[in-house]
RNA sequence: GACUCGGUAGCUCAGUUGGAUAGAGCAACGGCCUUCUAAGCCGUCGGUCGGGGGUUCGAAUCCCUUCCGAGUCGCCA
C-alpha cells in the first residue's frame, strides 16, 4: 500500500510534467530519513535541474499536483521545507487499507514476480571424505534461504546439492587409505578418519612429491571404472553422507537431487567432442585447453592424461541442467574465491554459441577466515560444524533452564532456537563479506540476533493465546493513529516489496534486516502500551496488529530457514 | 606483478539509480520487572565514512589517484 501510493504520486507528477512543460525531468519519491520530516518526501531539486525553472515555481506545482491527484485523500498534510516537499499520511485510513490487503490474502507477501520459471540452485555441495565445515554452512544456508524467498516469489525451485564426490582428491584418500588406511578405524568413524588421511597425505607428499602423481594416476583409473577404486569410492560416498544427512535434518534443508559431480562422469566426453568440432579446444603443454582471449587466463578441459577437470564436469552438469530442468536461471552458491571459474564458464559457453551464460549466476559469499586467513581443509584447519551448532543448542539450553524451566519440549525447543541462531547470524549481513570465525558472536542470544526474533513471535503468541484472539473479530482504525503502532503497519505494507528485492538480489541479509527492524518496532510498543486492555475494540484493534506483525515475523524467519516456536 | 572484492563508532555491520542533522546491535556507563515472557525496553558515551584530489546546488554513494587487507591467476575443487 505504502509502496504504491509513492509509486502512484510518482506517476502522477511525471505526467503533469510532461503536460505542463512538454519535457520529461527524473522524480524521485523517497522515506525521509527522521519521522518528524513525514512518511513520503519529494526532493524537486532533480526537476528544478531539468527543467530550469525556479525552485519557488517547481514547488508549487508539484504540492498542488499532489493535492490534486486521487491519492490525496490519503493524505494527511502536504508540507514544503526547502527544495522538499513532504507528505504525511492519514493513519486511520492508510492503516485500515493495510489491514485489509493483508486478511485478504491467501499467503501475505507473495509475489508473482517468478510465475512460469524455474530457477536451478547448486548450493551445499560438501566434498565427500571431508567434514562440513563452516564454509559448507554458509553455502547451505544461503542457497537455501534463496531457495525459499524465490519460491515465494513464484519460481519454481530445483535445489541440487552438487557433491564434491569426485577428482584428483579421491585419488589422494584412496591412496593414503590403501596405503595407512585403517579399515577398523574407517568403520567405526568413517568421515573423520578419511579426512585425516586427506591430511596425512599432503603432509607426506610434502616430502615426497611424486605422490602427486600416484594420486591422480588413481584417479584417472576411478575415471576408468578400476572396480577396486570404484567400490572404495560409493563406500566413502556413502559413509559420507549419511554424517551429512545429520547435518541437514537439524537444519531442516532438503534438495531435489543429489547429482555431484561423479555423476556426469560419463557426460563429458560430449562436451568435450562439442568442443572439439567447434574448434575451440587446443593442445597446449601436453592439456587441452580453450582460450579465452586476453581477458581470461584459459579454461583448462583436459589434463595431459586424458583425465578431467573441475570445469569439464560443471559443463557438462551446466548442459544436463539446461536440458533436464529447462532453466531460467541457475545459481550457483560458492564461495568468492571461485568468481574466475565462473567468469571462465561463461566465456566458454558464449563461445560455443549459446545465448544463456547471462542465466549462469554465480551468488558469491565471503570466506569464513581464521586468524584472518582462509581455512585450510589441507592442513586440517576447519571447525566442524556440528560442533558449532551443538554449542549453540547447549547454551539454549541453559537459557530456558534458567529462564523457563517448566517449559515442555525443551530439548526440541532447544534445537531450534540454538540452530536458528546460527543460521540468523550468517543471513543478516550480506553474504559476500568476508567474516572471522568466532564462536561467541555465533551464539550471542542477545541484540541482533536469532533468538531475539524468536522471542518477539513467542512474546506476541502468549498474548494472543491469553486474550484467545480470534481473526475476523471487528478492529477499529483510530487506535491506529498512535505513531508506534502506525511504523509497524507501514513495514507490514512493505513486506512483498522486501521479499522481491531479497528475490532479486539473492540477498537474504535484506529480508533479516527488516525481520529485526520490525521486532524492534514491536518491542518499543509493547513497553509502551498494554494490549489486553478493558475495552474489546481497542483490545481486538491491538490484537489485530500484532498478529499481524507475528504471522510476518514467523513467515519471515521460515523464509531464512529458521523454526518459528510457540513458546520459549 | 595483473585482476577481483573489501576499508563507515572500540568491535560486528546497515546505508551506493547522488539528497535533509551518516544509522543499528555488541561492549561501557545509568535507569526500568506487585501489571500481557527483562533472551526485553529507555537513556548516555562513541564518527577526519582509509588518505588526497575532482565532478555539483548537494558525495559514504560517481570519477581519478594513493595506502591497507583478503582472494584468484593451466594440469585442486
Amino acid at each position: 500500500m505504502i509502496e504504491k501510493i509513492k509509486q502512484e504520486i510518482k506517476n502522477e507528477i511525471e505526467k503533469s510534467i510532461l503536460m505542463k512543460y512538454e519535457s520529461s525531468a527524473p522524480v524521485i519519491v523517497e522515506e525521509p530519513k527522521k519521522a518528524s520530516q513525514g512518511d513520503i518526501s519529494v526532493p524537486v531539486f532533480t526537476i528544478v535541474k531539468a527543467l530550469g525553472k525556479p525552485m519557488p515555481e517547481i514547488v508549487s506545482f508539484v504540492k498542488n499536483v499532489i493535492e490534486e491527484s486521487p491519492w490525496a485523500t490519503y493524505l494527511e498534510e502536504i508540507t514544503p521545507m526547502g527544495g522538499f516537499i513532504n507528505l504525511l499520511l492519514k493513519k486511520s485510513s492508510v492503516g485500515k487499507r493495510i489491514v485489509e490487503d493483508f486478511f485478504s490474502e491467501e499467503h501475505f507477501g507473495s509475489s508473482e514476480i517468478g510465475k512460469g520459471k524455474t530457477v536451478c540452485i547448486d548450493y551445499s555441495s560438501p566434498n565427500i571424505a571431508k567434514s562440513f565445515s563452516i564454509g559448507h554452512l554458509r553455502s547451505t544456508i544461503i542457497g537455501h534461504s534463496i531457495g525459499n524467498i524465490l519460491e515465494k516469489c513464484g519460481y519454481k525451485i530445483v535445489r541440487i546439492n552438487h557433491l564434491g564426490d569426485f577428482g584428483t582428491q579421491f585419488g589422494k584418500i584412496i591412496y593414503a587409505y590403501l596405503n595407512f588406511g585403517d579399515k577398523e578405524a574407517v568403520k567405526q568413524n568413517p568421515v573423520e578418519e578419511l579426512a585425516k588421511l586427506y591430511v596425512e597425505f599432503h603432509e607426506l607428499a610434502k616430502e615426497q612429491p611424486e605422490l602427486e602423481d600416484k594420486a591422480r594416476e588413481i584417479f584417472k583409473e576411478l575415471e576408468q571404472n578400476n572396480p577396486e577404486y570404484v567400490a572404495l569410492w560409493a563406500w566413502f560416498r556413502e559413509e559420507s553422507l549419511k554424517d551429512y544427512m545429520k547435518v541437514y535434518n537439524l537444519l531442516k534443508v532438503s534438495f531435489d537431487s543429489y547429482h555431484g559431480e561423479a555423476f556426469y562422469n560419463d557426460k563429458m566426453a560430449a562436451v568435450i567432442d562439442e568442443l572439439k568440432q567447434k574448434n575451440l579446444l587446443k593442445k597446449d603443454q601436453g592439456a587441452m585447453i580453450v582460450d579465452l582471449g586476453e581477458a581470461y587466463p584459459p579454461a583448462l578441459i583436459q589434463k595431459s592424461d586424458g583425465s578431467t577437470l573441475y570445469i569439464t564436469r560443471d559443463l557438462s552438469a551446466l548442459f544436463y541442467r539446461k536440458n533436464t530442468y529447462h532453466f531460467d536461471k541457475v545459481l550457483y552458491v560458492v564461495g568468492n574465491e571461485q568468481k574466475l571459474h565462473f567468469d571462465q564458464i561463461k566465456k566458454v559457453v558464449d563461445l560455443m554459441g549459446y545465448d544463456f551464460s547471462d542465466q549462469i549466476v554465480h551468488v558469491n559469499f565471503g570466506l569464513v577466515l581464521q586468524d584472518g586467513k582462509k581455512m585450510s581443509t589441507r592442513k586440517g584447519k576447519t571447525v566442524k560444524l556440528e560442533d558449532v551448532l551443538q554449542e549453540a543448542i547447549n547454551l539454549s539450553l541453559t537459557y530456558i533452564e534458567e529462564k523457563n524451566p517448566d517449559l515442555e519440549n525443551k530439548e526440541l525447543t532447544a534445537e531450534k532456537i540454538g540452530v536458528s541462531a546460527v543460521v540468523f547470524n550468517d543471513l543478516k549481513n550480506y553474504r559476500s563479506g568476508d567474516f572471522e570465525f568466532n564462536l561467541t558472536d555465533m551464539v550471542n542470544f542477545s541484540g541482533q540476533t536469532g533468538p531475539y526474533l524468536q522471542y518477539t513471535s513467542v512474546r506476541i503468541t502468549s498474548i494472543l493465546e491469553s486474550v484467545d484472539y480470534h481473526e475476523l473479530t471487528a478492529f477499529n482504525p483510530v487506535f491506529f493513529e498512535y505513531d508506534p503502532a502506525f511504523e509497524m503497519l507501514k513495514q507490514i505494507s512493505i513486506y512483498k516489496d522486501i521479499i522481491e528485492k531479497s528475490a532479486e538480489e539473492y540477498a537474504p541479509s535484506i529480508l533479516a534486516k527488516y525481520l529485526l527492524n520490525m521486532a524492534s518496532l514491536f518491542n518499543t510498543y509493547y513497553a509502551k502500551e498494554k494490549i489486553n486492555v478493558e475495552d474489546e475494540l481497542e483490545r481486538n484493534t491491538k490484537c489485530r496488529l500484532i498478529y499481524m506483525v507475528r504471522n510476518v515475523l514467523n513467515d519471515g524467519m521460515r523464509l531464512l530457514g529458521m523454526q518459528p516456536i510457540e513458546k520459549m
